[in-house]
DNA sequence: ATGACTTGTGTCAGTCTGTGACAGGAAGGT
DNA sequence: ACCTTCCTGTCACAGACTGACACAAGTCAT
């Protein structure tokens, strides 16, 4: 890796703690770009070159999970339930998230507790995500040998499985901590199994 | 009903309307509030008088359907479970749509080709209703006695009901129409019932 | 190392959304 | 008519983005 890619990923850093921090400290909305750029001595124009805007910023760990859902649900075995395969992504996802780096991790704690703080930002993931999910029903109804738009319940499946994510991630909790967030995580992905009747997501459409 | 209020109600129908027509003409991205504000002939201020932004203008029937689902469900009966109280809301707002006046289903029918058009604006749309699924979670839990924070199942209830409720209203579908998008709206009322095991949103947090 | 080539960065200028402050005018009640 | 209330336009402004351009720093030859 040479000079450039690593000044690079430097800057990239450099940006996503100055925006985390200036989050925590005095909020999301109140935070310019300008600021961000002022404590990275950077231009601000080129905050924009590293990051669509400022909650890509904030929603970075979102676009991860996405990417790792997508390969977990490509990487099960074609016979296996959809919404079984989606588990697996989601345990991999949390999976991911305890293998992490220390700095890594409490970069991520930050994120979380700015979800918890600005709830609009948990809308605007979902907007950003948007695109996965097309894609992952696109996934779902392959697997099932339809055709994703005459197949209303491949978008249940990833309805369920993404709402299920949601509320293992998303919802506010007292305490914000790793081990905390995996138990709830792995609470949520029994509750939804059990409260699935067995085999409905391998029905014919 | 005065005078004043005729008036505003008349705007805001010119509002909404210009809004739409120019949405569906050259796309939602590339109308400018100016552009809206020229063709009503009102100040691009007084825009903002009226709605919150762009998007509130194309959400609308969004906040209204939210609305009739949260009354809906506080109206059923206590001992009722609330998944059930749940897609009784949903099928209230199918109704309320067919009961509307032809004017009305023109415009809900533009903004239902819109979000086809646009997917962003249904990420926008779980923003903008995130208050409401809060409120919802809160009527939820109060119903099944606990505390929202401390159940999961009650998040977990209004998540796949919402879900369902986006599936039915906003995946993409060939056909645009009242009676198409009543039928995929039965569809998937039924559906997701079938789906989940009788009994899994009654059980103890 | 010196050159040419590629790529990242700052500056500048501009668009669009959204908001607060103020003044004038239309509607409502007396 | 009169006063109050509410609506509206104008002005001024901040903040999120984007395109164009010139310059500098990194890269890769010879």
């Amino acid at each position: 890796m040479g000079l450039r890619e690593r000044k690079k990923e430097k800057t990239r850093l450099a940006i996503l703690d100055a925006a985390l921090d200036l989050f925590v400290e005095q909020g999301y909305e109140s935070t310019t770009i300008e600021q961000i750029a002022g404590v990275v001595d950077i231009s601000p124009r080129t905050f924009f070159r590293y990051f669509t805007g400022k909650d890509h910023v904030a929603l970075l760990f979102h676009d991860h999970g996405e990417a790792i859902l997508l390969e977990t649900f490509a990487s099960r075995p074609a016979d296996e339930p959809p919404f079984t395969s989606l588990m697996h992504g989601m345990r991999a996802v949390m999976q991911d998230l305890l293998d992490s780096t220390p700095e890594d991790t409490a970069r991520f704690l930050k994120l979380r507790r700015l979800l918890d703080d600005n709830p609009q930002l948990v809308g605007r993931s979902v907007a950003r995500g948007a695109e996965t999910e097309r894609r992952l029903t696109e996934a779902v109804a392959a697997r099932r040998g339809v055709a994703a738009e005459e197949d209303l319940l491949s978008h249940l499946i990833v309805a369920f499985a993404t709402s299920a994510m949601r509320v293992g991630f998303e919802c506010p909790m007292t305490e914000v901590s790793m081990p905390a967030i995996a138990r709830r995580m792995a609470a949520t992905i029994e509750l939804a199994e059990r409260s699935l009747r067995p085999g409905w997501d391998v029905e014919a459409g």
